[in-house]
DNA sequence: CCAAAAAACTATCGCTGTTAGTTTTCTCGC
DNA sequence: GCGAGAAAACTAACAGCGATAGTTTTTTGG
């Protein structure tokens, strides 16, 4: 087959169909041929639409991020916003874990990830936290969504709970069971967003206009 | 060449020549035919010593946590002892950041990573946190030092800062200096650590043996 | 209408992690 | 002290990976 009278692919098409494999398969399930036998295409035909496997990855990653409600800091006060900002992206990341580690590793350009920043430093120095401030805060809260959506604490803990006990004596069922891994990183997740808002809201009169 | 008379490997040998390529060329720079010429032998001779490459990186993850403090829960109050805690896990990261995305994807059962859960869970309860409470807190502090270790903020925007000035209008010179990125993220982390430690000490009379 | 770009292809390259099977040496039980 | 078996190196090889070069056909733009 040489070029046909319709195209095959598309970025966005590629894109999807990489995420659907990214979800069902992890990030290692990845691989061009794989994509492009999907997509009833060989493998070299997605150079046509990317430059490489990173771009694709980053296309993926964007496509996750659109879903990041960040209009809300339009609308409400900047403490809400950011609670709401917040819990949205870390949903976001919930909804495709796999792709979690590639985002956590080539953070820098990708134009949803730069809106996301662009966003959240705006509104907070317009509700008057000094600059410096502002980017501490934005990177805080990226910390805590991140980490909490590599959801890393309780996974792994699957295996059989007597060989834990033995060596870490504080370790106990509570740790072990699996089904409780995703309900100790919504908890730790909560108490994080809420200790961060807490202080900020205290910080704030404190800080306003005064350049720190 | 057959078995030598004395060995050329050790787990130990491998895993820190195995860290010293990572460290210096990232984790795509380790590969097994690589590590093996450093360590002047062929590639498969590491399959004498590690069940496979995942295997080699659990090591060598196991050697960074290594350096992390756990000693101090035994000797300080809790709240102190979470913050010296929490600060020399991050340095013992941002020491070997490269590997730190492999740590954060496979969480699970390294030994250190079990022995650093164990110490902050038990140090917590111990000090009359209940233990719901005690995992979050741990789970928590995790996501804050990973996240910041990852360095993910800040890093990538290195490039010429005109091009974003355009499309991202709150995002200025003070985020696109390199030579930042390490002070955001150092400063962030601080930030992060003091809001989490701040609102656990007041949150802990309340709590305090009264099981939630 | 023709040249150039676009979009598919085949063939292939070098690299990766890993396995199989071989040889030699060390170690341990009798 | 010796024989068996484990241990630790090796060579050879495999399948899969990302990526490139070069080909063919179709669409598009001046």
């Amino acid at each position: 087959m040489a070029r046909p009278r319709t195209p095959i692919l598309s970025r966005a098409g590629v894109t999807r169909a990489a995420l659907a494999i990214i979800d069902a398969d992890g990030i290692d399930g990845l691989s061009t041929r794989r994509l492009a036998e999907e997509l009833g295409v060989r493998a070299p035909s997605l150079y046509n639409h990317f430059t490489g496997k990173d771009d694709i990855l980053d296309a993926v990653a964007d496509l996750v991020i659109e879903d990041v409600d960040i209009a809300v800091f339009a609308a409400r006060p900047w403490d809400e916003a950011l609670r709401v900002w917040a819990r949205s992206y870390r949903a976001a990341l919930v909804a495709h874990p796999n792709i979690v580690p590639f985002m956590a590793r080539g953070p820098g350009l990708r134009p949803s990830g730069l809106r996301l920043a662009d966003a959240v430093y705006g509104a907070l120095t317009e509700a008057g936290w000094p600059r410096s401030q502002a980017t501490r805060i934005g990177a805080m809260m990226r910390y805590l969504v991140t980490g909490s959506a590599l959801g890393s604490f309780a996974r792994g803990f699957t295996e059989d709970a007597a060989v834990y006990a033995r060596d870490y004596p504080h370790l106990d069922q509570a740790h072990l069971l699996a089904g409780h891994s995703s309900a100790v990183d919504d908890g730790a997740f909560e108490l994080g967003l809420e200790s961060m808002l807490d202080s900020l809201v205290r910080l704030y009169p404190r800080v306003r206009l005064t350049g720190r």
